[in-house]
DNA sequence: GTCTTGAATTGATCTATATCAAGTTCGTAG
DNA sequence: CTACGAACTTGATATAGATCAATTCAAGAC
């Protein structure tokens, strides 16, 4: 295997909006390596998101913060698509953190790059709306979840629709992604087992 | 002035892509119009939404529920886009509700048509993409919004951000978009007076 | 106009979850 | 291997907001 991380994207593209190799090779090549240690921050409030991510290896977070309280927002690992949407679409400066939590392996794509790649392709743009659709549908759901459940429901949710994510995220950002303090999840923990 | 909700929509879509004058002839041709009684269900659960709308006026709402209780999702009036968008991109059924809770014109395009003029035209698929962008940037914040802020401070933003909002939908329907009881609601609206 | 029905308000409780305060365990740097 | 700080657990208490119940208000039907 040659770059299994962009095999990786790839599939990933393709499920959505299939490329000709000859877009593929030119649209592969705006996607560039990037790596990134435990605890290392790619983003910070006030920055603008210049890059949009795909993560091969290692676990990303997104948070925010609210006083002293982090709040975390969500988790990127094992080949899926990360970085502050948000500020990445509208190129205004972001109000959250974009940070490794185990060392990372991933490619990455500027803001410029991807832009130019839609106005020259229209199967990427095609991509773009469809990814972009996906995203939006996520959201809606986890926005309604988290509005109709207790604590005690979000956390079977996730056990059930994530059990992989309890190997790589800690406690307390769960607890916090999931809208409740560590000691509540802690409890729920014990309870449920 | 022929038919000002048309203009209203084309100004929408050319503040994100602008279309040529024969793009637009024909994607325009596409949206019908459509009206609705206030109470009117426009799509129920279980359903497939069909259709992606554009309010003229009148009032939308979008709801769930949880057990007997309905959680609200989102408002639409004065030329804003409407529908159940994840049931409307992802063509699975639906666990919301899309009701008018006032006489509404409407103008609205199928998924068979909009996908054509995807098809057709890179422009209307960039407007497709923008579009998505722009939701997901607001359906991001809000999330961002409902974790970060007490009761008292959500209503406050509201009042601040919609303050037109109050003058459309009843409070029961704010109290639960805001995700709380209308009887909190009630008081807060008495204390911050 | 009056009647009806649901919306909104107000007051009295209740409860899920937060907060505060110790422990205990774990991970990792040296 | 040890030790130090962070993560996690556990218990006691506090509280924002929910729930329950009664009253007032307002808009559409007749």
């Amino acid at each position: 295997m040659e770059d299994s991380i962009y095999t990786a994207l790839k599939k990933r593209i393709d499920a959505l909006s299939p490329l000709t190799e000859e877009e593929w090779t030119d649209f592969s090549s705006k996607w560039k390596h990037k790596t990134a240690a435990k605890n290392e921050y790619l983003l910070k409030p006030g920055q603008v998101e210049g890059y949009f991510y795909f993560v091969g290896s290692g676990v990303i977070r997104v948070f925010g913060e609210k006083g002293e309280e982090e709040i975390n927002v969500g988790f990127t690992y094992d080949n899926e698509f990360s970085g502050v949407y948000d500020s990445f679409l509208s190129q205004k400066p972001t109000d959250l953190y974009l940070q490794a939590i185990a060392d990372c392996k991933m490619i990455r794509i500027s803001y410029a790059d991807l832009m130019n790649q839609f106005d020259k392709y229209k199967s990427v743009e095609r991509w773009g709306r469809m990814f972009n659709a996906e995203m939006l549908i996520g959201v809606s759901r986890r926005q309604v979840e988290a509005r109709s459940f207790s604590a005690e429901e979000k956390f079977k949710r996730l056990v059930k629709n994530s059990p992989h994510i309890f190997q790589f995220v800690p406690l307390k950002h769960l607890a916090s992604y999931l809208g409740m303090t560590p000691e509540t999840l802690s409890r729920l923990r014990k309870k449920v087992r």
